[in-house]
DNA sequence: CTGAAAGCGCTAACAT
DNA sequence: ATGTTAGCGCTTTCAG
């Protein structure tokens, strides 16, 4: 029983056009036939089929947004703002899962869902610079996230340096010096930068310190297990760091979760900085220092550097320009693992 | 520069069925052709218009997904199990927040997405029955969640009576007495009946405890601040419970915080249990025990529900009959909130 | 095995 | 203020 138009049309002896008119909120009708053709609407039970006009409008009105997945709370987080951004935009958000493999990367950048979405925001891990540049889908691409690209794309994240820096310099502030660094990745790939360790290494040096190799231990992924995991190491090794800079939050609870276990406390014996804002981090029996990115800033930003580009055309043709680089700020939030219960109301 | 199928077809001298053809793998084409066709797609760099396909299929392997919101991570962990299990029947997932309102409860539930999703899941919080009568979207409907309603449509929950019973009963058994109830709904809505809080009634009545009014502690919400408010009231109420069982593990996770600070101890001087098993729980510093639905069978058997609706026609034609009401597996894993360190591997 | 033509339901010119 | 008509790009009879 699906009634289109032409239904409506002929129940209410107009044309079909009067009846767009009516669903459309055109002004020019009279009152007496928009409250016909009203009549007839409800009385069939219509309802406009969005995806004729979405082929008609050459317009969806879906965004897709690709992260690893959604397991990670700050993913979870992200894309909770990104779907409401998108609602005030009104724009409705399709979801995928790339779990960090670069073939799924991949499959999302090349329009497999050609023409059903707008745009696409993308948060890429193992995406190598070449895999993007051969894209030849037309749909807006914003790029999310820690990895850079000298490509045409606007990509937006903090600065993740300075952001690493000023949360090793609040460690070295509070009088530690055996820095450790958790969640350095294993270089099977040749991976690329690592932003934040670059930042604890500039930062130590800055300071004088040694940075020492020994205290950098590499994760395998990015969970607590993997936090959990790579203390437990840099324990039995036999390191007795002072301090922690986690490459997250979950990193540093599973840390912290090993610490507990060995009977180290935290401050007193390691200082913790985290990287995220969980909120997860807020309710520990200890709480968690951490880098605070602006998520709903970098929701804000991906949404409309989509809008914005499906309003004044790509790059090349756009007012404003080519391709942006956007940095939303972050704010270093001082906690008790590296303060202790005193600082400040418990709660935030 | 947007290339349809006549640009192909003209491009490769045959006509737009051929190319049609290749383009769905048809097997009846000479090699020939087939080549001289995909020369053509290749040169042009064709990719088939899913908004058209759409239309002309009446379907779009599109399906939504209707939470409350991201940021609770059960919903995040379920949503993530969704996607994976849609993408494993080819169908992508599209996101929508309810934050638990009515309203866009019924908006997302009235088919304001009408034939661009081809079915939905909804876990409805505020969402009366009558809204749900008064649906004339055909699209299939699966709802998943606590709330009930006894109306034709597949319902996907654990046995919420029971598991609260098997907490409680856990409590019980540890020698715990004085069992708090942490999460009750404020009754301003007149909520219907609260599944979990009937199962901490009806285990205590089982054994000959006294259910203690005083002992149930109302929330706003259902997340770790709501517990933690819900915790410090019951206290500064001058109750002192033996054992506390919550709504979720957010609310049992803020309530810990709450006795932390307080300098109670977990278990020895309130055994605490959840429900949800987040992954959070298992990496406190004081693990948490906790009612474990399966979530992957949930999302499996909500997507499953859909697509099966979509090929076996509605509920009233489907071979398999009427509406189903589906109760996945739970379990009870006793961790440390409960037993202390001693028991079992520390992060199981 | 391939071609021609109809039509999914809608919007946008263009008429009237 | 309302009607007519032509597609958007695809799949699908129906012919050949």
């Amino acid at each position: 029983m699906r009634v289109s138009l032409k239904d409506v049309a002929e129940q209410a002896g107009v044309s079909i056009k009067t009846v767009s008119n009516v669903v459309n909120k055109y002004e020019h009708v009279t009152p007496a036939t928009r409250e016909k053709v009203q009549a007839a609407i409800d009385a069939l039970g219509y309802r406009p089929n969005l995806t004729a006009r979405h082929l008609r409008k050459g317009r969806t009105g879906i965004i897709a947004l690709a992260v690893p997945e959604l397991g990670n709370p700050y993913f979870a987080e992200l894309a909770g703002a990104v779907v409401d951004t998108a609602a005030e935009h009104d724009y409705t958000v399709l979801l995928d899962h790339t779990q960090g493999r670069r073939e799924r990367e991949l499959l999302v950048t090349q329009g497999f869902r050609a023409r059903v979405i707008d745009g696409l925001i993308l948060n890429p891990l193992e995406l190598e610079a070449e895999d993007l540049a051969s894209r030849t889908d037309e749909a807006p691409l914003v790029l999310i996230g820690e990895r850079r690209y000298d490509l045409p794309y606007d990509h937006i994240a903090i600065d993740n340096i300075a952001a690493a820096r000023a949360a090793v310099r609040h460690l070295l502030d509070i009088g530690r010096r055996r820095i450790a660094f958790l969640g350095a990745r294993g270089d099977r790939h040749s991976h690329p930068a690592h932003l934040r360790l670059l930042g604890w290494q500039a930062e130590l040096a800055a300071s004088g310190v040694t940075a020492d190799e020994a205290l950098i231990a590499r994760v395998e992924g990015w969970d607590r297990a993997d936090g959990a995991t790579a203390m437990a190491a840099l324990l039995d090794a036999g390191q007795h760091p002072d301090a922690v800079f986690a490459y997250n939050d979950l990193i540093a609870i599973g840390a912290m979760r090993v610490m507990a276990e060995r009977g180290l406390r935290v401050p007193q014996d390691v200082a913790v900085v985290g990287f995220d804002d969980l909120t997860e981090g807020r309710y520990g029996a200890v709480t968690l220092t951490t880098v605070a990115p602006d998520k709903r800033a970098i929701a804000r930003m991906a949404v409309e550097s989509i809008v914005g580009r499906l309003t004044d055309g790509p790059p090349e043709e756009a007012p404003g320009g080519g391709p942006r680089q956007l940095q939303p700020e972050f704010a270093l939030l001082e906690r008790e693992s590296t303060v202790g219960r005193s600082a400040g109301p418990p709660l935030d």
